[in-house]
DNA sequence: TATCTATTGTCTCACTTTATGACAATAATT
DNA sequence: AATTATTGTCATAAAGTGAGACAATAGATA
């Protein structure tokens, strides 16, 4: 059947991406807006016959942010039945003007592969795709109500990135190369969603033996400067 | 073109399970032999179209053990370009004089699942699937060559299985209902490849609050009974 | 029946790690 | 020179862990 298949693509499985970042104050992600429907979503997309799912993903989140190379976890796959909505993706390409027939492949099934990106966010321009009208930060605790399962895909990576990543991958991604202790701090603390024992937070890191201490920072502030640190 | 697709099933798309199972000395890890090829394999399958892909491992494990409604975790998908193999594939079915133009999808590159379960040893009587003549339980230290990236697999699943599991569920899926601290002990000894210390670990399990103790195991030996305990 | 053996449950003491508060140092303002 | 806000570090208490000691005990032995 015509539009039933994209020749190009690996049918029924998809990938989307939590895009995390830090704006010194809370932790926010990346959500898309569809023209003309009102639909939030994911940054998401396909994986091409003849390419690896990590290619497609790095591609993906280097068409919405121009970064190359960030870090990324693949950490789980969404694979019910309910969650495919074929009129969903029907109204996002009739509000886009695409041809339904050549593009009934969309609205199978689709399984998804389910990742987070950790990015520096004063690194990223934004760019919406061909598909929506805007692309933006939201506030981890801002987030509206998302296409399909994609908020419990935001609630899952959540879960991941406070219970399973290391010290030094969450501060290496989501921090400039030089940094305060506070700044380090805070972004545990935006990440856990609770505040921390200064003086605790700060041994601990010392111990982890992770960080490089470099000359100081004068903010120009009536108070002692604190040392910039990178990680090692 | 006739066998590159199957209606039942997704294409592209399979899982493998590393079957975890504990015999009161060392962990160990169903695999499969298929017939007449000397190819070992993690047992796995196929996602029909009309079912997800819980539905579709649970079946699978049953199907090889006769349990249902075990512990299972999709810890990583497999997804890369080299991991198909259509050549081992063909040898497999023509090994089973299956026709190869019919079966001609399962020669396509596969994306993979992979996922873990634990379950009870004493429950299970192994059963071979219709493409393989052996299914059998290997310590997790004598796990042979197995097609694809199988044995990467295997790694994995071990590695998430001594990270990120809490001590409950370990203990509750690979020992019987009942047993006593010495079997828990060495649970986490087989997982952990290594000696841990008696007094410290009863301490430690003890103050978790996950145990309730119920009367003596008297084995007919010539020492004190141990108690036996079950998870609350 | 009394003694012996192997293992269990618990306690102790030393050591390490973490929590919490105290305090001096200091960059800029007053 | 005194003041203010924040930083880096130390002191002390509390909690957790490692390593061994020891009494309790189920059955074997004599």
């Amino acid at each position: 059947m015509k539009g039933s298949e994209n020749a190009n693509f690996i049918p029924n499985l998809s990938y989307d991406c939590v895009i995390f970042g830090f704006n010194g104050k809370t932790l926010k992600i990346l959500i898309l807006e569809y023209q003309n429907t009102g639909f939030f979503a994911l940054p998401g997309g396909f994986i091409k016959k003849n390419q690896s799912l990590k290619e497609a993903v790095h591609q993906g989140v280097e068409e919405r942010t121009g970064l190359k190379n960030v870090f990324l976890d693949q950490f789980q796959i969404f694979a019910s039945l309910e969650r495919s909505d074929p009129f969903a993706m029907r109204r996002i390409l009739e509000a886009n003007n695409k041809n339904i027939e050549e593009n009934n492949w969309m609205m199978n099934r689709f399984i998804t592969v389910g990742h987070y990106a950790l990015i520096n966010y004063e690194d990223v321009d934004p760019k919406p795709d061909h598909l929506s009208d805007s692309i933006g930060w939201y506030a981890i605790e801002d987030v509206p109500r998302l296409m399909m399962d994609h908020n419990d895909i935001v609630d899952k990576a959540l879960e991941v990135l406070r219970n399973n990543i290391s010290e030094k991958i969450i501060g290496m991604n989501l921090l400039p190369q030089k940094f305060t202790m506070k700044q380090l701090q805070q972004v545990f603390e935006a990440i856990l969603d609770q505040k921390l024992r200064r003086t605790s937070f700060q041994r601990k890191m010392l111990s982890l033996d992770i960080l490089e201490r470099h000359e100081k920072l004068f903010e120009g502030k009536a108070h002692k400067a604190p040392y910039l640190y990178s990680f090692t």
